[in-house]
DNA sequence: CTGTTAGCGCGTTCAA
DNA sequence: TTGAACGCGCTAACAG
């Protein structure tokens, strides 16, 4: 029966068909559980990301899916909400499970992460950032020279004084590098660099906003604003009007992540466009290898990713310099 | 050993003890695929929906997390994208791999999801809308209701011809059901219903802007369009912008789902307020009911929504009659 | 109260 | 080539 199911070698037509036949007329289906008792496999893939309804998680995950799908995986889904303490109890999950591997959306790495993970054997793939000196497997753009292209964009458009809304200070990708890459265009360029101008904050419209109001309630305001994340940028922009800024009038903004309605707003966003959907196939791509025991290639793999130039900028010799902007 | 692990009674605390410091000392960790194998219970919970990168059904998964995590339930995600033959596939995957339960936000239920569900005896609850007439437990908004509501908001407004962009032609909840509502609230006021103002598109930017363009291209043009996505709406609008048409100046929008870019967007967008958060909590509590055994007290759980008034609607009697509009 | 054993439903091994 | 027995790791039932 066994023998059937699986395709082994050594059976005679006759048996096969006979044990189809009653296969299929008494409807049975193999107990899945029992069988990975046997097999020590489970086909589930353990994905941990912080949070769902950010939609940069959530088409890696569709990316991830698509290719999960193709090699007969199932998707095993927990959300850290970027608290350590849950990210590490879902790890131990994920082992208790016995899951065939695990994708994971880390900000942190911590000391305990580690441990975790030079105990554990599960075939594992980071998504986001190089982690531990890229020791693991890891899918990601690079932030650097992607924040680092965004701000020499800004500079090429003449603006002198750049301001950077950065991700939270646990946040290595949007927080950390991006904040170097602004950093290495401004050095580049021979720019001033002005601690006062950076924001380390979440990425959400609200914390946009707050950076902005924090920013721009200074003595020296910026010409631009460059927003690690499209809803910062976003929140970023809606305090500027409600405070008389235009955009790119007055400020420019660019963002980062280029989601769905980054094309919609007012004005059209400019910003670094990633794609998640192939962070999350190549990520599953890799992870799958690691299963099969597949030689992988490069522990990073860097996503491409570009710039859109759309409204939110604005050369500022081409701006009528107001006279709010000392 | 088991008894000590699973709190059985009748275990004395001395050999309680030296179970748990042997159990401590060697890492010992069950087999939950065994446990699961004898105990027919996996804990885990499938969760299939048409799209995560949407935030609605991204925070559905979100509220459905929450619970499930309290209770020691993992989640298996799939994703339909509204196809039928993956929707089957998936939830005979959920019967193979024995899941303790399944929610699933279906768009159309077809002949071979009855017979699907007639057949299983696997705890379910259905998100989104009311199915087979309420055979089933289903967590929902009253998409009637909220639709009817938004149009006898338009109408309080003075307006007299109001356009509606409704879900696809499958879709009953976005589609069959906030028409209908639409279409209660117009006979309602007996105003006069015109077919080529009803679109059935899919909720995407570019579908509602597609279908602004099909309504605005006639000779009758509406006063007010009723998106019944905020993504339609913002479509809409985007297209209404492109043509001259100011928003709400020379035409009101009302959108529906009140997504987290709503209030951002210019202008701020009228929406219903759905809270997919709750639907998803609720869902989950009663799926966990019915595992339990525990009596479900109503098949239908109607979540609370309510229209939140923004900037992207007007009265008809305070705006200035365009010319175009003849 | 506790040690032992049967059996959950598979895949695999060992004879036949 | 194939049938039968064994064991994966656990829980439940049965003795003691």
């Amino acid at each position: 029966m066994s023998r059937v199911l699986n395709n082994s070698k050594h059976v005679s037509e006759e048996l096969k068909e006979r044990v189809l036949s009653v296969v299929e007329e008494t409807n049975f289906k193999p107990n899945l559980l029992a069988r990975g008792l046997v097999n020590k496999k489970t086909n589930l893939i353990g994905v941990l990301i912080p949070r769902i309804s950010n939609n940069f998680f959530s088409q890696l995950i569709e990316g991830i899916n698509e290719v999960a799908e193709n090699y007969g995986y199932n998707i095993l889904l927990s959300t850290s909400y970027n608290n350590l303490q849950k990210e590490l109890e879902y790890l131990n999950i994920f082992v208790d499970r016995q899951l065939d591997g695990i994708i994971l959306a880390v900000t942190d790495f911590s000391d305990q992460h580690k441990s975790f993970f030079e105990k554990t054997t599960i075939p594992t793939v980071f998504m986001g950032q190089q982690l531990d000196k890229g020791k693991y497997p890891y899918v990601t753009i690079d932030n650097v020279k992607a924040s680092c292209e965004a701000t020499r964009f800004l500079i090429n458009q003449k603006h002198q004084k750049i301001a950077i809304l950065a991700g939270p200070d646990f946040d290595i990708a949007t927080g950390d590098n991006r904040l170097q890459g602004y950093l290495e265009a401004l050095k580049e360029a021979n720019l001033p660099i002005n601690p006062r101008w950076q924001t380390r904050r979440y990425h959400t419209i609200e914390d946009g906003y707050q950076a902005a109001a924090q920013i721009m309630s200074q003595q020296e305001r910026p010409t631009a604003i460059f927003a690690c994340s499209d809803q910062q940028a976003l929140g970023a922009i809606n305090y500027l009007h409600e405070h008389g800024y235009d955009v790119p009038g007055d400020i420019s903004v660019v963002g980062f992540d280029d989601i769905d309605l980054a094309s919609v707003f007012k004005p059209k966003l400019t910003t670094i466009k990633q794609n998640p959907v192939d962070i999350g196939t190549t990520a599953a791509r890799l992870l799958i290898d690691q299963i099969k025991e597949r030689p992988i290639p490069f522990k990073g793999n860097y996503i491409p990713f570009r710039l859109v130039v759309r409204e939110s900028t604005k050369s500022w010799n081409d701006v009528e310099k107001p006279n709010y902007n000392q």
